[in-house]
DNA sequence: GCGTTTGTACTCGGATATACTGTGTCCGAGTACTGCTGG
DNA sequence: CCAGCAGTACTCGGACACAGTATATCCGAGTACAAACGC
């Protein structure tokens, strides 16, 4: 079980968004560049946030992604959604009513114990994602590092 | 993201192994045939299984699986972990030091924000599944079924 | 000099190939029981 | 009748194909700017 490289990517490409003044874009190229990826392969992951509405897209000369809310309204979370889908990684198949000794549909009111744990385990990954926003993200850098990132803007 | 079906697998059997009567054990034949399950590709998770050491085989007649310990003993992160690995399904490829804009490692002295954050969920999932055992997972089972598996096996 | 038009360069978006892990299967090694054989 | 032995049937374990998804890429659609042209 591995997540998809574009989770890392747009977290990343999402918090140096929240980063730049208001109404300026990032092309992709320039995000590319900036952390060395695949530029093409970058934008379909960029294209899932779009869809998303985490970020806007806007086409033309001068123009790039850009945040679609604020900063502060987008969870880690969201992201995570938007890139690997929001299902559970656990699916119940139902074991319990197939084979020899199925248990009739009477006996399975109630769900499954073990999709039961297995969603509660999903529920408090998904609980502390989504306690955390890009604006919490940027706040944890490095003054330093803001500092820095700031400057490639002015 | 998508969990190997093995979890679900390996759970139901751990958790009905746990009800048979200590000394008996279930050839992979029962237990497939049990769930309606491919017996052959069982056999490949119930052999991490027992690399993990939550289950023991027995070789010949009358031989097959049981627990390799008690049931109270096993939480369902063991299973999940033999079955799909322990490692972190985000992996941090420190793409903050690659690029144009790359950080230079004495700005990288603190672990990513993002990594972080990744691995408290990931850490919060992991808790979750760490405090549920086999045997709470058996408590949790409706008694009618119980009743009806424990008839199966007298 | 000014407005219009055309061209261009830059942007994102969707459709298209390749690599790797999960899925599914098969055959071989080992073991305990069972039946037979010889004493 | 009993002990030893060989055969057999059943078990698990590791090596071998197939499929689906993540990875990586290319080309086409759309847009804003800029330059050129005509008035």
């Amino acid at each position: 079980m591995k997540f998809s490289q574009g989770v890392e990517w747009g977290l990343h490409c999402a918090v140096l968004l929240a980063q730049t003044p208001a109404g300026t874009a990032l092309s992709r190229r320039a995000l590319a560049d900036r952390y060395g990826l695949p530029e093409a392969y970058l934008a379909k992951h960029l294209r899932a946030l779009v869809a998303a509405g985490i970020l806007h897209a806007v086409s033309g000369p001068n123009g790039g992604y850009q945040l679609g809310k604020p900063a502060a309204e987008i969870s880690a979370l969201d992201v995570l959604d938007a890139v690997e889908g929001a299902a559970s990684p656990f699916v119940c198949q139902e074991i319990r009513q197939q084979g020899t000794s199925a248990l009739p549909p009477e006996q399975c009111t109630r769900p499954c114990a073990i999709a039961v744990v297995m969603a509660q385990a999903h529920l408090a990954w998904r609980a502390s994602l989504r306690g955390v926003t890009v604006a919490d993200l940027v706040e944890r850098l490095p003054e330093a590092v803001r500092t820095k990132t700031r400057g490639e803007f002015s």
